[in-house]
DNA sequence: TGCCATAGGATTGGATCCAATTTCAAGCTT
DNA sequence: AAGCTTGAAATTGGATCCAATCCTATGGCA
């Protein structure tokens, strides 16, 4: 509940988020204790805490892993993502000022002058959830920044296989994003948004490959 | 992670959503520790088990409390409850025999004979938790639940306050969920429970006396 | 009299130790 | 040779103890 569950918190979560750790992977309490030198009770806390983002499945007795999705799990969890983020994004705006909006505006910059498969994560997922910035609304953030997170690995995945060939249509979808936000229409927003999630849905279904299912 | 933790966390969710403890109260980790015959140990983690689904919150070096959430806080988790529980329904109905849609109808049979506000609650979050009991994705069935859990209390309030006067729309709301479900239609039962939802919304939002809030 | 400082108790946070469970491999039986 | 049993090592679960922080009440000072 402290300072230092928090802290292991963080660097587990980003130790996932970055691929450090997998899908399957095994987190022993003992290991990152040492590793981060401290006892194992806050590794234990971090662990439920990572447990309730989705980003840890702990098991009675037999440890912590990060769990392994299926891709019908994926496809729903963007479904899901196509429902709330036009919420999330409807709560946002009004509480973003317009440099907020440059900044997107900037990130977005950034993405078209063309990086590797991770910084393009770093800033897509920035620019995304930059967005959803101003939502005060704890279960409606805490729930997007879940699925956001626990589907992260095989966003990593899907855009090392499918490479930069779809970037275009990306651009433009956040090229429009930015334009509702900045006309401060909420619904315009909302719908390019669930439609950007729901293409990047359907795509992903033509990549079983991702999710180590049969083609 | 174990036995003692999840009979800890299973006692104080069901002290949350019984009423034995309400928005603001504060829970000592002693106090549930002497009174389950527990270490405080086991109730940390329950604590911290019960803050992932929304139910606690935990502050560094203060403790935990029931959170309270204001009008706007229920409104918008209702906006996610009308867009995700359709979806969790039609992962659900395919996994649901006939024998479950039996149980539903003798379900709604019990709430039309009526019963106090308690015996309400139960029943109404039984009938609507068994539509949703064959989503296998953990994550929506989680989500769902989590946003059930923490607006019980207002919708206990809310029961309260406004009694038995609306109840046959309630009733006619869930017959056409039965009966939609029993045509296998996961179209018509998740427009119907969106519309069930966005009802009970707009109906909460006329009573800001349950939130403590100025009418 | 009102306000600030401080000390004491109460409560939470973290570490170490011991117990319980699981896992895995070696050896025995068939 | 295959499978079951057994036991030891590894790992997790729980309890107790001590440290750190917070809360509150008391007393001093302006």
């Amino acid at each position: 509940m402290t300072v230092a569950t928090q802290r292991i918190a963080t660097h587990l979560r980003d130790a996932i988020l970055g691929g450090a750790l997998g899908p399957g992977d095994r987190v022993r309490q003992e290991d990152v204790a040492q590793q981060l030198g401290a006892s194992r009770l806050p590794v234990r806390e971090a662990l439920q805490m990572l447990a309730g983002e989705g980003l840890i499945e702990n098991e009675p007795n037999k440890g912590a892993r990060v769990p392994r999705l299926s891709m019908h799990e994926v496809d729903v969890i963007y479904r899901m993502r196509e429902q709330l983020e036009p919420l999330a994004l409807a709560e946002s705006l009004p509480e973003l000022d317009d440099s907020d909006l440059y900044r997107l505006t900037e990130l977005q910059d950034e993405i078209e002058r063309g990086t590797d498969v991770h910084g393009f994560l770093e800033l897509d997922r920035e620019f995304h959830l930059l967005t959803y910035a101003g939502c005060k609304i704890e279960h409606l953030s805490a729930t997007v920044h879940r699925l956001w997170n626990s589907t992260q690995y095989y966003r990593r995945a899907f855009v090392r296989i499918s490479g930069p060939s779809r970037m275009r249509v990306v651009n433009a979808e956040h090229r429009l994003i930015i334009d509702a936000m900045f006309r401060r229409d909420e619904i315009d927003a909302g719908r390019f948004v669930s439609g950007h999630i729901r293409r990047t849905r359907i795509e992903l279904g033509n990549h079983p490959e991702v999710f180590g299912e049969k083609a």
